[in-house]
DNA sequence: TGACTATAGTCCTAGTTGAAACTATAATTA
DNA sequence: TAATTATAGTTTCAACTAGGACTATAGTCA
C-alpha cells in the first residue's frame, strides 16, 4: 500500500497557485495584455533587453510560445526584436519608447497590488514560506525523471 | 517606494508549481492521456461519477474547458456522460468500464511515481509545507478583488 | 578544412485556458 | 401561475501551452 500522505501537498500547491495567478489577472487584465505579455513586460522592464532564451528562463515559458506571445506584443509596438550582434542565431528582445512607458506606468501599480495580499506578512514569514516552496521544488527536481 | 520583499516569494511559487507540473507530466505522458484528462480519470475513480460542476470544483477546470476535456475523454471511451434523474440541466460524468480498467492500472502507479519525489519527507515536513502553501494560498483569497 | 554536433528561433499540431454569450432547466417570488 | 432570477453545460473566441520537426548558424574535433 502506498502512503499518498503527499496528496493534500500537492493538491494545496495546485490550490495555492491557481489563487496567485487569479489574484494577479485580476490586475493584469485592466492594462489590456495577458498574463504572458505583462510576465514579458515585466522581465523586460529596466533592462537592455535579452534573448528569446534568457526570456524563457526567466519566465518560464519555452521558447516555442515565446515566438507567439513576442509576435502579439511587436504588433502591439510593446517590443521589437534586434538581430544579436554576436551570434547570427540569436535576436534580442528589447522594450520599444511605449514599451518602457507602459512598464513605468503599469509595473509599480501591479507591486502595489500584489503588495496589498501580503499586508500581513513579516519578514520571517517571507523566508519560511520561500524555503517551503524551495523544498518542496527541490524534491521535484533533484531526481532523474525516470517515468 | 514599494518593498517588493514578495517577488522572491511569488518567483519561487511559480518555479515550484512549473516543477511539480513537469515532473508529473513525464509520467502521465507515457499513458497517452494528457495532464488535465489525467486528472479527470483520477477524479472521478472509485466514485459513482459526478457532475461537470462538482468536476470542476475538485481539479480546478473551468466548465468551458471541461467540456472538450469531457469530449476527448468520451471519444476514447474513457468516460460516458449520464443525465442526472433530480435536475434536467445536469449531467454526471463517469468512468466507463475501460476508463476503470485505465483507472486501475495507472493511479497506483502514478502515486508510486509521485511518492518518489517525497522519499525523504516526513511526517511534520507535509505539515509544514502544506501550512505554509495554506498561508501563501489564505493572503490571496482573503482580500475583496479590486485591480 | 570538413564532418559532426549543439544551439537559437520558428513553425506546426493537438490540446488547454478563461471569459463571455448562449440555451435549457430549475428555483424564487410577486 | 407568471415573471424573474439563478444555475448547468455548451459554444465561441483569442491566446497560451508543450513537444517535436525544421532551418540556420555556431562550435568541436578529426
Amino acid at each position: 500500500m502506498i502512503t499518498m500522505s503527499f496528496l493534500p501537498v500537492l493538491r494545496e500547491l495546485a490550490r495555492c497557485y491557481q489563487a496567485f495567478e487569479m489574484y494577479s489577472a485580476i490586475h493584469v487584465r485592466t492594462i489590456d495584455l495577458t498574463p504572458s505579455q505583462f510576465d514579458i513586460v515585466a522581465t523586460l522592464g529596466n533592462t537592455p533587453g535579452m534573448t528569446f532564451t534568457q526570456l524563457g528562463e526567466k519566465t518560464l515559458i519555452t521558447k516555442g510560445t515565446l515566438t507567439g506571445v513576442v509576435d502579439r506584443l511587436t504588433a502591439k509596438k510593446l517590443v521589437r526584436r534586434i538581430a544579436s550582434k554576436h551570434d547570427g542565431r540569436s535576436q534580442i528582445v528589447r522594450l520599444t519608447k511605449k514599451g518602457e512607458m507602459l512598464f513605468d506606468k503599469v509595473f509599480p501599480a501591479h507591486l502595489s497590488y500584489m503588495g496589498k495580499a501580503f499586508a500581513h506578512f513579516k519578514t520571517q514569514d517571507y523566508a519560511r514560506v520561500e524555503a517551503a516552496l524551495q523544498e518542496l521544488r527541490n524534491a521535484f527536481e533533484s531526481l532523474e525523471k525516470q517515468p
